[in-house]
RNA sequence: GGGCGUGUGGCCUAGUCUGGAUAGGGCAUCGGGUUCCUAACCCGAGGGUCGAGGGUUCGAAUCCCUCCACGCCCGCCA
């Protein structure tokens, strides 16, 4: 390409070529050239320029012709080439087609971490959703990735629930005895803990604003909680609440590999060294009431948000700089600390960089900022403003408009059956709707929207994967593919399928590298929507040979593409649905 | 006031890092498609000042500047 270019007086770099060596339009070629600059700097009209640089372009390898169209030199692929590497690129890897080399460096990829103060609502669990997804890719990618839960069992939320359900209910204060109200029926056997023991936390919440003595005794609570005396019934209650949280996360296909409780840090005497180092630290002073403040002006910290208090007046911890002690603890585990954060958090993370650095630790955390969820009538979710769709009903709904679903179309299923699909399809609805959107955009919550089951959504995508497993199924061809002619998949549909399945790799490389997970979902719609395509206008089972196995072969390979998808969104495969 | 983020057809959204060919999808609307592998699908139509203005460039949704609107945050909460 340098050289053609070179007998036109045009000089320049085989690497700024190949960067400049762009994705063609879909449709009218593989690859373009913008003759554009190489035209400015020879003198030589674009339109000319192409011609000439395209014609008698020597072919090799698998260029299969170049072709000029206006200032654009065009590349075509030999397309049965590019067809039988792909396909056989993926029946080689398998499951693994997608994956990247292994990596040393491990990662921990700590997500969601939040209170255990009641259940998860729509807008929190954005957190987990980009969280899991983007561990589940950085996996793909070849990293060892740990997912990890840092529980706060220490600060005022989780003490307001340990400090309400120590007394009985009957004692509760009135605000929140008539606010707490369970619906008739309901009990802690009935509920999940969750949301039994976090239905007064709004109200216990509000309580303490205008209620100096409450406000108090539960102030008492976190200091004794910090010292380490914490009532046996505090971490029973963390623990309860905890559990019947992960178990809605579950259902969408989120699990951790490791938890680490707040409480520990203070515990084993990690948070008191790191206030022994901050009070040894160059920016850090003591005012007058004993807090230590660190001035961190010089980590670039605008001027207005500079002072970071270290420590209360008392000597006590506060949240950044356990959080200080927390992080510490990991960068002694993991090469990589990735944090998935909520945007409020935004200032917090550029602190938590600044007081690392002041620690003298080279490394900092990798934040991932996600925009909130908000209500349609505006504002973000929040549990204790009421303004809040829980996790658990939203699945409920969506599986039960599953079902209906479901049924409708497969008479011939068991119930069992029908149920586990709805239930993977519900699930897949839901996580899909909200990992969809660029993680930097705001979302509004719609309850239509959410619940769609068509067009851009999960099941659209697992619908795909389950029309493809029943073509195989019914040829009985489900083993690997042999003997296939990529010379007999030459229809459009075809073609286009197979390309989009070549960009399995590169998409997960991508995600890895710039944390957009919702790229996946955009790559899996139009994976799906490339086969579905095929699916309806091209036969399979009753065309005749070479054809019918040249395409049970490239339903396999979108099966399995579509497939590894599946599982980097987290979402379920289903063999039919 | 400062910091960060966002603004793309009626609604939602991709593309912005790394400038390039008629701005790609979805929902909704209208019109088609099932004697054939699952119609949660497919095909077609209408609908766009890419927030506004300026700049750089052969070329700007994309880069730079200014402004507007919206969201979040701004020391002893987490």
């Amino acid at each position: 390409m340098s050289r053609r270019l070179g007998t036109h007086g045009f000089a320049e770099s085989v690497e700024t070529l190949d960067r400049q060596l762009e994705d063609a339009p879909a449709g009218v070629a593989d690859f373009g050239y913008a003759v554009h600059r190489a035209a400015k700097s020879t003198g030589i009209p674009a339109d000319r320029l192409a011609v000439e640089i395209a014609t008698g372009f020597p072919l090799s390898g698998g260029l299969a012709g170049v072709t000029s169209e206006g200032a654009y030199v065009n590349f075509h692929a030999d397309t049965p080439r590019l067809v039988q590497a792909t396909l056989e690129l993926v029946f080689a890897r398998g499951a693994e087609y997608g994956r990247g080399p292994p990596r040393a460096e491990k990662a921990c990829v700590e997500h969601t971490s939040a209170n255990p103060t009641g259940p998860f609502h729509v807008g929190r669990v954005r957190n987990g959703i980009i969280g899991d997804t983007l561990a589940r890719t950085l996996r793909a990618a070849g990293l060892p990735v740990t997912t990890e839960y840092y529980v706060d069992d220490m600060g005022r939320q989780s003490a307001m629930i340990t400090w309400i359900w120590s007394k009985p209910v009957d004692q509760w204060p009135e605000s929140v005895r008539e606010g707490a109200r369970p619906p008739a029926g309901a009990s802690p056997t009935t509920e999940k803990a969750d949301r039994w023991y976090g239905r007064p936390y709004p109200f216990v919440s509000e309580l303490l604003k205008r209620d100096p003595t409450a406000a108090q005794s539960v102030a008492d609570l976190v200091r004794q909680i910090e010292s380490g005396n914490a009532p046996a019934r505090h971490r029973e209650l963390a623990q309860a609440v905890l559990d019947a949280m992960l178990a809605s996360l579950r259902r969408i296909g989120i699990q951790f590999d490791s938890f680490v409780w707040e409480s520990s840090l203070v515990s084993d005497g990690s948070v008191a060294r790191v206030i022994e180092r901050f009070r040894k630290a160059p920016d850090a002073v003591v005012e007058e009431n004993g807090a230590l403040v660190l001035d961190a002006a010089k980590y670039g910290l605008p001027k207005e948000t500079a002072k970071i208090v270290v420590t209360r007046g008392d000597g006590t911890s506060l949240y950044p700089t356990r959080d200080v002690a927390y992080h510490l603890g990991k960068f002694a585990r993991f090469a990589r600390a990735v944090d998935v954060l909520g945007q409020d958090h935004q200032l917090h993370a550029r602190t938590l960089t600044a007081m690392l650095s002041e620690l003298g630790e080279a490394r900092a955390p990798e934040f991932v900022i996600y925009q909130d969820i908000t209500v349609p009538e505006g504002g973000r979710m929040s549990t204790r403003k009421g303004r809040a769709v829980y996790l658990d009903d939203l699945l409920d709904e969506a599986v039960e408009r599953a079902q209906a679903e479901v049924l409708q179309r497969r008479e011939d299923l068991p119930s069992e059956q029908v149920a586990e699909i709805a239930e993977r399809v519900g699930a897949g609805a839901v996580r899909y709707h909200i990992l969809r959107v660029a993680p930097d955009k705001p979302v509004r919550f719609r309850w239509e929207e959410a619940l769609s089951f068509e067009g851009r959504s999960g099941p659209f995508v697992q619908y795909a994967y389950a029309r493809a497993s029943s073509v195989l199924r019914k040829a009985g061809a489900e083993g690997a593919p042999a003997g296939f002619d990529a010379k007999s998949l030459s229809a459009p549909e075809e073609t286009a399928l197979v390309r989009v399945l070549a960009r399995l790799p590169g998409t997960v490389q991508y995600v890895a590298r710039t944390a957009h997970v919702h790229t996946l979902a955009t790559y899996a719609h139009e994976a799906a929507e490339s086969f579905n395509r095929f699916y309806q206008n091209i036969p399979v089972l009753r065309a005749d040979e070479p054809m019918r196995t040249g395409r049970l072969a490239l339903v396999a390979a979108a099966r399995q593409t579509i497939g590894n998808t599946l599982d980097y969104l987290g979402l379920a495969r289903l063999e039919r649905m």
